[in-house]
DNA sequence: TTGCGAAAACTAATCAAATTAGTTAAAATA
DNA sequence: TATTTTAACTAATTTGATTAGTTTTCGCAA
């Protein structure tokens, strides 16, 4: 093995994602990466700009790999089984990739086009699960607002180890699911007097 | 006024906050603390041991905070009305101090018993006033976790700029309230056959 | 096969921030 | 007033990221 090949932009990401996801992203540094490629630091900045640049990938990737697990796991199922499945794949991917996902939370850059693209890749996938709700198109999207927060706050709750009392968490996480999904119905029955509302 | 008496505790964490509401958390360093207290960085050694308990003290501020507002919206309400008013307070909380709030969730130590107290604190603040709902206890844990999560998850990613599309984020929260809470009507109308579900 | 040019590694140096050591001045108090 | 304590200071250290400048290695064309 020559002491070129060492690296590449793909190589670097992944131990980048192995640090982040086993240390936490905090932990992630130039230094430690390096050490663990079995370079020095400097030669690091021969493929990418800086740290910066390395958590804005480790945010599109998270992004990427998020729409990825759901994506699996919405085919073939609609309606409540939809969304369950989605919903699970999403806590299973922040579940096994913690350092991905809270880096696709923190990016350098909230303009970076396609970070944006994988994004919305999300969003879209969510808003088919949604059709079949036969909802208006602007409460799909609240809707598609509302799970997201629903999963993201229900995630990093638990990443952070936020959930104290001694009770099952997958309950209630179910449990949740289940209560947003019921709330759905109650408001797809009725849905211009909730669109009304003012708080 | 003389060159002493320049410091305390409080003063120190009144600015840090400040800087934190208006810059960021990420921004808040000893450096910059220093200079807007017009005192070398080694100065403020004398007052606290260092950053990370500067953002320990910040954590536990925030969760407090969070606990008074959410305090003062529920006296006088009961039942979906209260939880309107806690939530709305919780959203309130998070867009006057986005950086108090950040720190609440990305604490250095998340065994110090201060911290745990007034996280507490809010938990059964959220047990009180889902008490209307007469829930069995372990349902209402699973609500408060779902209320939190939802709360959590909806500021957050407001925080972070993350709703892209343009359409009224403040019904968004509403709508997403008032579909949890059609939801734990919908549960506690049947609260044990949502108890036995596994996914 | 040789040797050039680019790519990618290296060492050394710089910069920024937190922190620690050691010193000094101001204030509180005996 | 003299002593003790507190809280500021300067100087030095440490840790990381980054940049500058150099050298090595590789692929390829003569």
């Amino acid at each position: 093995m020559s002491r070129r090949m060492k690296l590449d932009s793909s190589i670097i990401l992944q131990k980048a994602t192995e640090i982040a996801d086993e240390q936490g992203l905090d932990q992630l540094s130039i230094g430690q990466l390096a050490e663990k490629l079995e370079v020095r630091p400097p030669s690091l900045y021969n493929h990418l700009d800086g740290l910066n640049e390395l958590k804005q990938k480790l945010a599109i990737q998270g992004v990427k790999k998020l729409h990825e697990y759901m994506l699996q796991a919405a085919v073939g199922r609609s309606g409540d089984d939809a969304i369950r499945a989605i919903s699970k794949a999403y806590l299973q991917l922040v579940r096994e990739h913690p350092g991905l996902y809270d880096a696709s939370t923190r990016f350098p850059d909230a303009n970076d086009q396609e970070l944006q693209k994988a994004k919305e890749s999300v969003v879209q996938l969510v808003l088919q699960v949604l059709d079949a709700y036969h909802l208006q198109e602007e409460t799909a999207i609240h809707m598609v607002r509302g799970l997201r927060s629903i999963l993201h706050g229900f995630s990093s709750i638990e990443l952070i180890g936020g959930f104290g009392m001694p009770l099952d968490i997958n309950k209630s996480f179910t449990i949740l699911i289940n209560t947003f999904i019921e709330g759905i119905h109650t408001v797809a029955m009725n849905e211009d007097k909730y669109m009304e509302m003012n708080d």
